[in-house]
DNA sequence: ATGAAAGCGCTAACAT
DNA sequence: ATGTTAGCGCTTTCAT
């Protein structure tokens, strides 16, 4: 049973102009568009081209534009600094892997929470005059960002998909524009994982915490809505109280002490904490002040240093990580696809991996 | 922050040509040592190459080698076949991401089992003669493949290495040979995984039994040791009941028919069942004849679509996944590399990921 | 021992 | 509207 990828040579825009009898410059011109050729012809060049089922050697391609790249710009926010720096590593491996393919990629970290900073460097990206006072800034060829989505910063990326520049989006999806895709987690999913999770270990009744950001936002919502759907799947004997943290440590703190205060005057118990969206140090350090490590079971998001010394600690159980670098590594290869291969991205939506995480990853195999 | 990678041009072959004052022949026969060149203009050559930070242009020399592309060979068991289906998929996607890159690829699928068929095929890629009658096979430029960890198998991979082709091995290890690395799950973390998701399920007292295949086999009681540390690590309370199933259907039957009429005896409680290597149908139809759903927590390996009904159906809570598109993908990526970047593999092991996969995944979001 | 040149497939500027 | 050609960087053959 032997299966051999392309058994002979792959056609050439040699080969597709020697059968429709024109010229490699006119059937050129016909695969791009580029107009001034007679439409019969073109018809007869395009039929040759789709019989023989050309596609252009990537290669030749790449090597062609080695001399003028293609400079595709990635935007991320210099919050949350210790998740988006391992987004940055896969953003530079795949650069790595498409260096010398006609790629150059720029990387630019900026407070994306401050709306004005954030949508002059995308309005930047779409208006660059090439004779202006031009610091050697090239004109952008695709962008690739993490961005809030609030009205004016959909108008700006518009603004740059309205001049050719095409969009991914990572991490938090930016809705109701033109972008061409989405790289991220399915939230509600998350949500659903961390149910299924804590009701599985707890079994029978009782408490159940979910910390959240702000119930405003979507974002936040969406991980507490896969959360509760879980828990009527999986832990129908628990109860769930929703708290939000706004963010902060102070607010994580005060919305957990909240939340113990209340179960006590209902004679409830807690069992479980689900941190969906807030400060895991407040809650490891809210455990650890109360004595309460061992006796509630904790599922948290991300992987970081702290979490990581929880989980061998044992406060915390499982975290549930989004795989940063796969959200870095996947759009950039995405979008050379498109800007090289003319292939849009299969999905709107490439859901990143949910990653479980438990003490067992940082723990020792061999002693 | 701005972070451009490659602000300016990267230096050529010319380049070094120019500054050396020689000729691109010379740089040539210089930086492949062909030889037939003085020592001398060498030394110098190699200094300003390396000074100028030299790497050769990816595209370049792929367009160069697309008329004659170095082969790369896959051997794959036909046995376990929805696994190695996965694998050939990772295998395929890496296949497309470099076609045209210089690189054509042949996969085989044989009985890896019988040792006679799998070292001829081996073979053939060591001795394959030019002249002979030749029905366009053309010499193996690399070799990726499974295969058992035995003395004739070693040998044959290392009369192919003798000859001067790479290899490297997916999914299980070929050790003591001169292979460039291994790309496979880390075993023992595994049977970790599952005594932490275990043992957390649990909490209480009780017995496991772990289904193994054969206990004579390393790779087959690698998970199970991990398994045994972890339960001592998170399950103290548990006592564990290894069984070996001789990888049939009747096997697994018939050890978990003795592990329960044992634990009966001694009046025990069975309340988890980890399959290690086992025939998971056979597991699942045990439990459901039984009637002991819902009574036993079960973690299983890899991920079929029994198991996925299974685990939708909440017989099984969860299973560990090797993530076999990975284990197709990474090595051909690692293969190019070595073959037209002379990087070898930065480890001798690259761990595929260990992915838990719970009711949670074949659940749908929204409704 | 070294240099010169052809050619891989594609694009774009130039020529007709 | 169509054809011709130079050139991207590298390898390899041929000539010196």
């Amino acid at each position: 049973m032997k299966n051999r990828t392309r058994a002979h040579r792959k056609p050439t825009i040699q080969e597709i102009a020697r059968i429709a009898e024109v010229s490699r410059g006119t059937v050129d011109r016909v695969l791009h568009e580029r107009g001034d050729v007679n439409p019969q012809v073109a018809e007869r060049v395009r039929q040759v081209a789709s019989d023989l089922a050309y596609a252009p050697n990537r290669a030749a391609k790449a090597l062609k534009y080695s001399s003028k790249p293609k400079l595709v710009s990635c935007i991320l926010p210099i919050s949350n600094r210790e998740y988006f720096d391992q987004v940055a590593i896969g953003f530079a491996r795949a650069a790595r892997e498409l260096s010398d393919m006609g790629i150059s990629v720029e990387t630019e970290r900026l407070d994306c929470d401050d709306e004005g900073t954030l949508i002059e460097a995308i309005r930047r990206r779409c208006s660059m005059e090439e004779g202006l006072a031009g610091g050697g800034d090239a004109t952008v060829a695709g962008l690739i960002l993490t961005a809030p989505d609030t009205e004016p910063v959909r108008d700006a990326i518009d603004c740059v998909i309205a001049a050719g520049v095409p969009v991914i989006t990572l991490n938090s999806d930016i809705t109701e524009c033109g972008r061409l895709c989405f790289v991220g987690q399915d939230l509600k999913r998350s949500g659903l994982v961390a149910a299924e999770l804590l009701s599985k270990m707890l079994r029978g009744a009782g408490r159940v915490v979910a910390v959240t950001g702000n119930l405003v936002y979507q974002a936040h919502t969406d991980r507490v809505v896969g959360f509760q759907r879980g828990v009527e799947l999986w832990g129908r004997l628990l109860d769930v109280d929703v708290r939000e943290s706004f963010g902060t440590y102070e607010g994580t703190i005060s919305c957990l002490e909240a939340a113990f205060r209340q179960a006590e005057e209902e004679h409830a118990e807690i069992v479980g904490i689900y941190m969906a969206t807030g400060i895991n140090e407040a809650c490891i350090d809210f455990l650890v002040e109360r004595n309460l490590v061992g006796t509630v079971r904790v599922v948290t998001n991300d992987n970081t240093r702290s979490i990581r010394r929880a989980l061998e600690a044992g406060i915390v159980d499982y975290t549930i990580c989004q795989d940063p670098e796969h959200q870095g590594y996947t759009p950039l290869k995405l979008m050379y696809e498109y800007l090289f291969h003319n292939t849009a991205p299969l999905l709107e939506w490439y859901q990143s991996p949910i990653k479980i995480v438990g003490a067992s990853d940082v723990v020792d195999t061999d002693d």
